[in-house]
RNA sequence: UGACCCAUGGUGUAAUUGGCAACACGUUAGAUUUUGGUUCUAAAGAGUCCAGGUUCGAAACCUGGUGGGUCAACCA
């Protein structure tokens, strides 16, 4: 009888956002044929970071979802700003996060003849005028969000004269900023987007893509909406600061639309991440002035950042996933990406032996010269991932951190007359160590084997308190491994009004580890294989290693208890 | 003396659209563990910004506050 009820409980569809609510209403209202059809329009003037991740799995996602097809759209009306360098990366980034345009890569440069068609028809009807004006009396007579602005001494042109002045802007008859086309609206309206709009300027650098062909180029306002409608696209989504445009992006589609089809836009929240920032302006900054190796930096917020930090495409949109689509301006927990990365890479990692800070132990009664392989599962989450053979001799380096002279208490780990065992091959007793009387270090530790407890045999389930990752220190390989901390030690770095986001650079963010120690294994390891390093991290090669020189980034520790125990 | 948007545990989101405020992260305990990881169990933590109103019943609807955000680029 019930089974039914707990199927449906079991099924009961996880909350969708107001944003798939509006876009299943409109759909099944048969709204615009009952299709989806979005589009993601980035810039082409910078990296895509995590937040345009958010945008990109909304686009594509509601698209996928509804059986609908999502475009790739550059939105590239500002040939001063923009470059070709940056279309590549983007492309390869919406790639790498998983998805797809297919053959529907469009520009809104491919617009720009029907663009100024549809001005020059605006003019015709008496709805937009070329304004002589310079920028600032413009700028000054548009009021203020408080004061209603002024009508230009222009405003009342001839269709004619506005027609000629348009086409003559366009040969390059006048200079860049002598005159502008405004569209007529309502200088009196609440909404300074209302208050006659620039909607083409004159700009005379060549385009990326349209060369020297056009003199004058089209405002945001004036190319978004028209391609969204070019495209028949049905659902424009954007950000919370876009809703303040709608009334003008409707008002473009009123004068445009000749049938019952016309798109429509709906904001949604940025995403905000503490202790970094998402301005591509200061990110550009940062790069420029040298505080970040590159776009590419693992500490940038950055999609590429994050790839080579060693984040997969998986854990960035099971973390967008997670926060969700509404509209407060909300500011993220690093902590939630950062679980998204450990969830992922815990499935997906293999495990192996690194030694960040070595010691050298000495197990005093293995015989010299001895050598063997111990077995070792290469990741216990997921067997079909096989074992591997690890070599083991009478010299092997542990973790600085993993012996101490006085121990603590509840200290699981290496200390004069403690037992340890080493994962995969045997229990050890600590009967001594080095010490450099000037400096405090310690510079070797002395153990005892049981040959009785390799793992694997009868005397090996003895229980013991600590088990300890460790390297044979005859293969062992060197490394450099880079840690990193976050960027910004401040948890809102650019929304602080006193100070520059620049003070707030973490002087820690990176550190250099040479002389670090891994398993032989690891030697044929290329860029971006991600691994786990036992009991330390999730650790990916970085483009920088090469096979004479690995260098592993740590993507993020595993949870330390102890550490935090410890504090 | 404006317009528009927003307000739910520490954080991010839910609440079958008016019916006992739920989930995730984080936190704290405990169990398991040849990773102080994972997994599992449990707990603490908000009574929904405030004040009125409508209603048998309000986180949700209405009114008024308060607080925050956005808007005055020939940027997108």
């Amino acid at each position: 009888m019930n089974d039914e009820n707990i199927k449906d409980r079991e099924e009961s569809k996880p909350s969708i956002s107001f944003i798939e609510q509006f876009i299943a209403e409109d759909l099944k209202a048969g709204k615009n044929g009952g299709k989806i059809v979005t589009r993601f329009p980035p810039e082409p003037n910078g990296y895509l970071h995590i937040g345009h991740a958010k945008a990109i799995c909304l686009d594509f996602g509601m698209a996928q979802k509804y059986g609908g097809k999502c475009n790739l759209r550059f939105d590239d009306t500002n040939p001063v700003k923009e470059e070709v360098e940056y279309i590549d990366s983007i492309k390869e980034d919406i790639h790498w996060l998983g998805f797809d345009w297919e053959n529907r890569e469009f520009y809104a440069s491919d617009y720009f003849g029907r663009l100024f068609e549809f001005a020059k028809a605006l003019i015709s009807r008496g709805l937009a005028y070329i304004d002589d004006q310079p920028a600032d009396v413009i700028s000054s007579q548009k009021g203020t969000p408080t004061q209603p602005g002024t009508e230009s001494p222009f405003r009342n042109r001839t269709v004619a004269e506005n027609l000629d002045l348009f086409e003559r802007m366009n040969k390059g008859e006048f200079d860049e900023g002598s005159r502008v086309l405004r569209a007529k609206v309502d200088m009196t309206s609440p909404n300074m987007h209302m208050r006659d709009p620039i909607i083409y300027r004159i700009i005379k650098s060549a385009h990326h893509r349209t060369g020297n062909e056009w003199n004058v180029y089209p405002m945001y306002d004036f190319a978004h909406g028209q391609s969204d409608y070019f495209e028949g696209i049905t659902h424009s989504l954007c950000t919370l600061e876009f809703e303040v445009h709608r009334p003008l992006y409707d008002w473009f589609i009123d004068q445009l639309k000749n049938d019952d089809y016309r798109p429509r836009q709906i904001e949604f929240n940025r995403l905000n991440l503490t202790y970094t920032m998402m301005s591509k302006r200061k990110l550009l900054e940062l790069v420029r002035e040298g505080k970040v190796a590159g776009w590419d930096d693992p500490r940038m917020p950055t999609l590429c950042g994050l790839r080579r930090r060693g984040y997969t495409p998986e854990s960035v949109r099971k973390f967008v996933d997670l926060i969700g689509y509404t509209k407060v301006e909300a500011i993220n927990d690093v902590s939630l990406l950062e679980h998204a990365v450990r969830e992922d890479l815990n499935i997906r990692a293999p495990r192996v032996f690194g030694v960040l800070n070595p010691l050298k132990v000495l197990i005093s009664n293995y015989p010299v010269g001895k050598y063997e392989e111990v077995e070792l599962v290469n990741n216990p989450e997921d067997e079909s991932h096989g074992t591997r053979l690890v070599p083991f001799c009478r010299e092997i380096f542990i973790e600085q951190d993993d012996f101490m002279e006085v121990p603590p208490h509840k200290y699981f780990r290496l200390a004069p007359g403690m037992e340890v065992r080493l994962k995969g091959a045997y229990i050890i007793k600590c009967d001594g160590f080095k010490k450099n009387e000037d400096t405090g270090e310690i510079e070797e530790v002395y153990c005892t084997y049981d040959e009785a407890t390799r793992s694997g045999g009868e005397a090996s389930n003895r229980k013991v308190k600590g088990t300890l990752h460790w390297v044979s220190a005859i293969q062992a390989v060197d490394a450099e491994v880079r840690l990193y901390d976050r960027l910004f030690d401040h948890e809102d770095p650019s929304g602080q009004k006193e100070d520059d986001y620049r003070s707030f650079l973490n002087p820690e963010s990176l550190k250099v580890l040479t002389g670090c120690k891994v398993e032989p294994s690891l030697a044929s390891a290329v860029p971006l294989e991600k691994f786990q390093f036992q009991r330390l991290g999730y650790f990916c090669v970085d483009y920088d290693s090469t096979p004479e020189k690995l260098v592993f980034n740590r993507t993020v520790s595993l949870k330390d208890t102890w550490g935090k125990i410890n504090k």
